[in-house]
RNA sequence: GGCGACGUAGCCAAGUGGCAAGGCAGAGGUCUGCAAAACCUCCACCGGCGGUUCGAUUCCGCCCGUCGCCUCCA
């Protein structure tokens, strides 16, 4: 079974084979911690998510790393108006944001490296580039020489003569070369000691730069070469092109063999969302609007491919909220049904049949919105076949396979625990004994009643059964 | 100005050179004390104009529209 993505360095579909057997190495950009990450944001962490599942799935053992940034111009200067370190002022970002991919059922990954305790291995980067000619220092700054590398714009399809008629090529108060060179290194500035931003380099007292960040702990971490590097589209340029620069220069190998980018998520009118835009809510935004996690997580996950843009849409949440619903209903169905005393063979062919397509799909650059199709036309036709009692021990057995291949990606079906189950049962209980009084007017109040509370009830032949609404 | 993406039913969305998945919403049924769930049925000719082809939503060109990138934004 072959696996194909989307190689941003190619531009097309490619063959995916890990340069070790059997173990991927992975390197997926990470949040800066300068304040709260908005919803968009995640959806990129879950993109990181489907790869790592879907590579889980297929067998290989990961070492994927994500970085936390927490080095930056917005983190130290906002730590300086409260007077508190960097490390102080970025802690409580770093454990929110955390949090929140916990909430969305993130998968833990294995090598989560801040910044900050990596600047003795980029400060050797550094140092290697200025030995190979590929750096240079301008006052106490130390700059890339972006001409010294001929395939500078190769990875994100951009000319070096585009570059330079670009239309922000901004007014530049550095003594750089060449406008399009990039800092590896910031001199120290006034106050930047005070909030813990400083450190010792043989070129000088300061702070690393963005890019070599990636390019030091992805060295560190996964080797000169590696299998995948990931991250959202808009860190195509200059951020990866950066990192292959000064990687390829430093390492004198290639530095990541699929460069796989994710589209963003749009904000209701179909704009880019961003702070600057101020156009962006967060996923505790969307949770005080009552939107269920696992909904968001869905939403954004399986509506969309990932290289397709996507809208923030509160209709598209609800809907997926509906869509799990249905999923949580069915597997629930499959876990307490008795087996047929006969098997269709249809039906167990369909089933089966659903599996491997669900699988081609994802094997397809990682199209998740097409096998949640071949998903859901299974359960209707299980449905049905459960309805008609055509559902033996085979169908029973296909269709849990089925979902749990599938809950490996969407990781849904599992409901956050019951407290108020006992309560529940009791009124389940008094509203049974009304209806066998007939006293359908104190039985729907009872219904009423736990709907307001979230519990919807269904009435069946096997009894009474209720769940979140 | 340069590079690129997208435009499929009320909404979201997958997809293919040969009669257009799936989901949500909606309508009508079966079932039910009533509901709910489930199932059944119904609901698109794929932005516009040309071209290539036996045949195009799918390939090419132009146009219209939306969006992104072109130095630090996932």
């Amino acid at each position: 079974m072959t696996f194909l993505l989307h190689n941003t360095a190619s531009g097309g579909k490619e063959e995916f084979e890990p340069l070790e057997p059997g173990h991927v190495r992975l390197y997926t950009c990470g949040p800066t911690v300068w304040n709260f990450a908005h919803i968009g944001n995640f959806r990129t962490f879950l993109f990181y998510d489907l790869l790592r599942r879907h590579l889980r799935f297929s067998g290989y053992r990961l070492t994927h790393v994500v970085n936390i940034t927490d080095i930056e111009d917005r983190i130290i200067s906002h730590a300086t108006e409260r007077g508190v370190s960097i490390r102080e002022y970025a802690g409580p970002y770093e454990e929110a944001f955390l949090e929140d991919l916990a909430t969305i059922r993130f998968q833990g990954v294995e090598v989560m490296p801040r910044a900050t305790e990596h600047v003795p291995e980029m400060v050797a980067m550094v140092e290697k580039l200025l030995a190979k000619g590929n750096a240079y220092q301008a006052d106490a700054d130390v700059y890339y020489r972006v001409s010294s590398f001929p395939r500078y714009g190769e990875l994100a399809h951009l000319d070096r003569a585009g570059l330079k008629a670009g239309a922000r090529v901004a007014a530049d108060d550095y003594d750089k070369e060449d406008v399009v060179d990039f800092a590896l290194w910031k001199g120290e500035q006034p106050g930047e000691a005070a909030v813990g931003a400083v450190w010792e380099a043989p070129f000088g007292r300061g702070r690393p730069g963005w890019h070599i960040e990636c390019s030091a702990m992805s060295l560190k971490y996964l080797g000169p070469t590696f299998d995948i590097h990931a991250g959202g589209i808009d860190l195509l340029f200059p951020h990866h092109q950066n990192e292959v620069a000064q990687s390829e220069a430093a390492n004198e190998a290639p530095l990541a063999r699929v460069w796989l980018h994710s589209e963003h998520l749009a904000d209701a009118t179909g704009a880019k969302m961003s702070k600057r835009l101020g156009n962006v809510a967060t996923l505790r935004d969307l949770l005080d609007a009552g939107h269920d996690p696992v909904a968001i997580r869905f939403f954004l996950l399986a509506s969309a491919h990932y290289r397709q843009k996507l809208r923030l849409d509160e209709t598209g949440i609800r809907a997926a909220a509906e869509q799990v619903r249905r999923l949580r209903d069915f597997a629930a169905r499959v876990d307490r049904s008795q087996p047929a005393p006969a098997d269709d063979p249809f039906l167990v062919q369909e089933l089966e049949d659903a599996r491997h397509h669900y699988r081609a799909a994802l094997d397809d650059d990682l199209n998740l919105p097409q096998a949640v199709g071949y998903l859901f036309d299974a359960v209707r036709e299980a449905n049905a076949g459960l309805d008609q009692g055509r559902a033996g021990p085979a169908a029973l057995a296909a269709m849990r396979v089925l979902l749990d291949d599938a809950d490996q990606h969407l990781d849904v079906l599992k409901e956050e625990d019951r407290s108020l189950e006992a309560e529940v049962e009791r009124l389940i209980a008094e509203r049974e004994a009304a209806r066998a009084a007939r006293d359908f007017a104190r039985a729907d109040a009872i219904r009423e009643e736990l709907k307001a509370r979230g519990i919807s009830l269904e009435d069946t032949k096997e009894g009474v059964r209720w769940r979140p609404a």
